[in-house]
DNA sequence: ATGCCATGTTATCAATGCTCACATCTATTC
DNA sequence: GAATAGATGTGAGCATTGATAACATGGCAT
């Protein structure tokens, strides 16, 4: 029984989690691939047998990001104590507060979309979802979809941010209600 | 006439310049000193006495990125052509895709607004001048002038990203405009 | 003219993404 | 059960890049 196996045993996945924490512990620029190796315990190099570049470590992580949210989206669906498109809004809102950095990087230009076809089919998957959770209630047509969507996403972005003053002890979930419902 | 004088002249602004031209050619991650300075004619090092650090760099290049910004929105200010939550939101939206990587690095993560009191008041600026602008129109409190702009900026960012399908031939601003007057 | 100091240069360091040759383990096949 | 092949991890090292230090140059105030 030695205490380092040569072979880790599921690398890939350790290197998706200690990948992920350390995306939010200290951003995307903080992230390389020396301090993941070790903190997974392996070698620098090591990582390269599972992932091409660090660019498609990234993408993983965008894509298990993408994958979280789709399924947070499907509990709304399911979920008829909410106005379905109240409810997308909170969630999407909530989704990017709570994994910061995880949903900066799933709408990262560094991540070239169009040459990265399993992020786009994660994201469009994603926004498959969120279009039949919510369909029901954007049948006024396209543009009243895109100005709902658009204002959410902008919400999530500019609170992302910092940009949106908020006030010491005020009620974000109540104000984000509010901005969402707001007609 | 030497061809080639020790001292460059204006030297931080040529800088600013050229780095421009290749942070929107070749994205934020392609902008690397060495290639600037190769850009202007001029040492490796020579950046240094100008910028304390690339990130210093993106930063005045993102400040610059608000002044042009508010000076726009302030010619929407004078222009009663146009109702003046409308024309703000096609000027912010049509400033977005026309700079595309400059927009992204004014709200870039990379620089942390927080510890840079330059950019935050040009960015603060920007925005006091975006409040002016549609002040009358948002008399009706703080949620609507958030979700107003909410609605705008997502609308910026997800074109900017090509998260919203645009048929080929179709009129950009039309949509623009038709999601931005939603009510 | 002289001396100061801002500005630019050269050399160099450390960190990082990445690759290659080699080692080790797992699993398949006989 | 041994042999072999493929997958997975290691170690050494390369090229690039951001950054710094010591030195060179020249504009400018006195």
């Amino acid at each position: 029984m030695s205490n380092a196996p040569y072979h880790h045993g599921n690398l890939r996945q350790a290197l998706l989690e200690a990948a992920l924490v350390i995306l939010e512990k200290q951003g995307e620029a903080g992230l390389g691939l020396r301090d993941l190796a070790r903190a997974v315990g392996v070698s620098p190099a090591a990582p390269y047998r599972h992932f091409d570049s660090r660019a498609a470590l990234l993408e993983a992580l965008a894509v298990t990001g993408f994958q979280r949210f789709t399924r947070l989206m499907q509990a709304i669906a399911t979920d008829d104590m909410l106005d379905p498109l109240t409810g997308m809004g909170r969630t999407y809102v909530k989704f990017a507060l709570d994994n910061p950095n995880l949903f900066r990087l799933m709408f990262s230009p560094v991540l070239r979309r169009d040459s990265r076809p399993g992020l786009q089919m994660a994201a469009h998957a994603a926004f498959e979802t969120l279009r039949q959770v919510t369909g029901a209630d954007l049948a006024r047509g396209r543009v009243a979809a895109l100005a709902a969507w658009a204002r959410v996403h902008g919400l999530a972005v500019l609170l992302l941010d910092g940009q949106i003053a908020v006030e010491a002890g005020e009620d974000i979930e109540a104000l984000v209600t509010a901005i969402i419902e707001q007609r």
